[in-house]
RNA sequence: GGCCCCGUCGUCUAGCCUGGUCUAGGACACGUCCCUUUCAAGGACGUAACACGGGUUCGAAUCCCGUCGGGGUCACCA
């Protein structure tokens, strides 16, 4: 049989971090490139990056985008070259835990680069003054300010703002750009209508005179996105156009653009938008949104401080943080600073956030696969199949089963997808992946902790932890100095004040067993707990619960076995005989 | 507002193309119970949807039309 060839592209600006909504869409044109080449035939993923827009534009911007897919396991055939180290599982071949190897992904094989637009100007330039000169494109002398004056002002007749090009004859246009008066170039819309197929959408009609003459090339002599896409997917031969379905009211003018140029029209695809769960636009600025309620209602709280005083803490000019709070800018470094200082989580949109927060590239790839297609197999026991690597979507991935409507991301299901494969792993596997996360997120906290900490806690912490960073939280009364936690008040006046006889009593009985059980190790600490509690005739919790809150100042913590291991007899006896101080003195006070 | 897309449990979806096997299946979330040294995890069970109205048909979640609802887009941003 023979596979048509397939090439897809990823084609991200860059201008901030990589956006969940866009890992899907490289996930899926990765997927579909991925599945041709399966199928025998030629499919090659390609990256570019579409840094027109000057001002906005960063290699940084490119740099993290580069990164944050190569972390999830979305690799490119051809683009920008980047060279790191890849150790997750999502790659074929690499064993999760072994020492990663730098790897080299990208490239140029094929010689149809550069793939940043902004080096292929001259290129765009050629395509241009073909346009002027064949009559489909002619310099326009408005500026942007005059135009949007214009516009205003149809608006404002509820009518849509057309560009007129009938102001000024063509050939003064041209006795004008070559006088070389700054211009920028527009394109002349076709007078007929156009089709555009769209291979989820089906066939979608734009009737005659719906375009505009649109821009082609700004002042700045860069192309607009729509002719730099046009241009760039005809001469690195793409195939299969996969986006976000808000560029489906773009197609027309491409493919206007396609057949005034004598270019191939290639196959669109546009795929569903991700929602929050409220219905709103998934964007970086629900991170500042969420910082500045939060804020709100910590000023509202009693004894708070005032906002100048806040500035203050954060580090912060009062104006800087005024302009924040009534949301004349959505600064990401002013909503960290305030997560950080009301120790709050920021919802997580781009996916350096999800890393950020303890989140497997397995899980996420898995979850956004499943956020507008769907495999449509069933498992052995008659359940739908949806826990799959990203190595079966690159096999069984298609079109036709890409849904049609808008989805809405659920944290929840991201979490237990995350949650179940982290219980899927094996402890050493678990150990090893968190090592890795923590050095780049933890890093204080990995390094206090040793190894053998480590794969003590780990298989009793395991199933308390959906995220590696659950697992930073679960450990972080092992760090602590022995005298430098607090108590939670409510623990210690239910486990230690009440009760008959009082769990003080009971810990300073647990004391003991402390001191001398040996081998001090999860299995024979927690042996000797039962039997202590045995002896008391009383119930397993009336003897764990006061020690766990001596051990760790909470209620909450992994099993008490694990729990005195991890912190060895000599500190743990410490922190017994602190809290027995602190308890039988009452002015002292609990917290 | 113009144009365009969409509409199955709270959410993601299977089913729709090729009407009957759908008293609509699964997953997440939620609830109840079991287990239990805390918190989890685990096990069992359960609540919950074809937006509405017209057609077509013996028969419609599935085909057609309309209404309503949601979304996108209308830049010298991409």
């Amino acid at each position: 049989m023979v596979v048509a060839p397939v090439y897809t592209r990823f084609a991200p600006s860059p201008t901030g971090h990589l956006h969940v909504g866009g890992a899907r869409t490289a996930l899926f044109c990765w997927a579909l490139a991925r599945r041709a080449r399966g199928d025998g035939g030629d499919g090659r993923f390609i990256i570019r990056i579409e840094d027109t827009d000057q001002a906005r534009s960063s290699d940084e911007s490119a740099r993290g985008i580069l990164e944050d897919l190569a972390w999830l396991g979305i690799v490119w055939d051809e683009g920008p070259v980047w060279v790191g180290r890849l150790s997750e599982p999502t790659i074929p071949g690499t064993d999760v835990g072994s020492e990663s190897r730098p790897t080299q992904i990208g490239g140029d094989p094929r010689g149809v680069g550069p793939f940043f637009q902004a080096r292929r100007v001259p290129l765009y330039n050629k395509y241009v003054e073909r346009l002027i000169a064949s009559g489909r494109a002619y310099p326009a002398f408005e500026t942007p300010r005059e135009i949007e004056a214009l516009r205003k002002e149809a608006t404002g007749r509820k009518q849509t703002y057309r560009y007129d090009r009938s102001g000024v004859p063509m050939e003064e246009r041209l006795r004008r750009m070559r006088a070389g008066e700054p211009h920028a170039v527009r394109f002349v819309a076709p007078e007929g209508g156009v089709t555009v197929r769209d291979l989820v959408l089906g066939d979608v009609r734009y009737a005659p005179g719906e375009m505009d003459d649109f821009v082609i090339r700004k002042a700045d002599g860069f192309p607009t996105y729509h002719f730099a896409v046009v241009v760039d997917d005809e001469t690195m031969g793409v195939t299969h156009v996969l986006r976000a379905q808000e560029h489906l009211n773009n197609t027309p003018r491409h493919v206007a653009l396609q057949a005034a140029l004598g270019f191939r029209t290639p196959e669109y695809a546009h795929v569903p938008l991700i929602f929050n769960q409220d219905g709103t636009k998934m964007s970086k600025r629900d991170k500042a949104k969420a910082a500045r309620k939060s804020f709100r209602e910590a000023l509202g709280k009693p004894g708070a401080l005032g906002t100048a005083d806040f500035a203050r803490d954060l580090g912060l000019t009062p104006d800087n943080l005024a302009a924040f709070l009534t949301g004349d800018n959505d600064s990401l470094e002013v909503a960290g600073a305030i997560a950080r200082h009301l120790g709050l989580a920021l919802p997580e949109i781009e996916v350096c956030d999800f890393r950020a927060a303890g989140y497997l590239p397995e899980a996420i790839v898995n979850f956004l696969a499943l956020l507008g297609w769907n495999p449509g197999m069933k498992t052995p026991d008659g359940r739908d199949l949806e826990k799959f690597d990203a190595a079966f979507v690159a096999e069984h991935f298609s079109l036709e089963r890409i849904g049609t409507g808008n989805a809405k991301f659920d944290r929840a299901k991201l979490l237990a997808f995350n949650s179940e494969r982290i219980g899927a792993m094996t402890d050493a596997e678990f150990v090893a992946r968190w090592r890795a996360w923590a050095a780049d997120f933890e890093p204080d906290l990995a390094a206090k902790l040793t190894d053998r900490q480590l794969s003590l806690i780990a298989p009793a912490a395991r199933p308390r932890c959906k995220t590696l960073r659950d697992l930073a939280a679960v450990l972080r009364f092992a760090v602590t100095p022995d005298d430098g936690f607090e108590y939670d008040p409510k623990a210690v006046d239910k486990v230690l004040r009440r009760g008959e006889p009082s769990g003080l009593v009971m810990l300073q009985a647990a004391r003991d067993l402390v001191a001398c059980t040996d081998p001090f190790e999860p299995a024979s600490l927690n042996q000797a707990v039962e039997r202590l509690a045995a002896e008391k005739g009383v119930g397993m919790g009336q003897v764990a619960q006061p020690l766990r809150v001596a051990l760790t100042g909470q209620a909450v913590s992994p099993p008490l076995g694990e729990t005195l291991a991890v912190l060895g007899r000599e500190s743990a006896l410490a922190r017994i005989d602190r809290c027995v101080r602190a308890v039988s003195a009452p002015s002292t006070g609990a917290a």
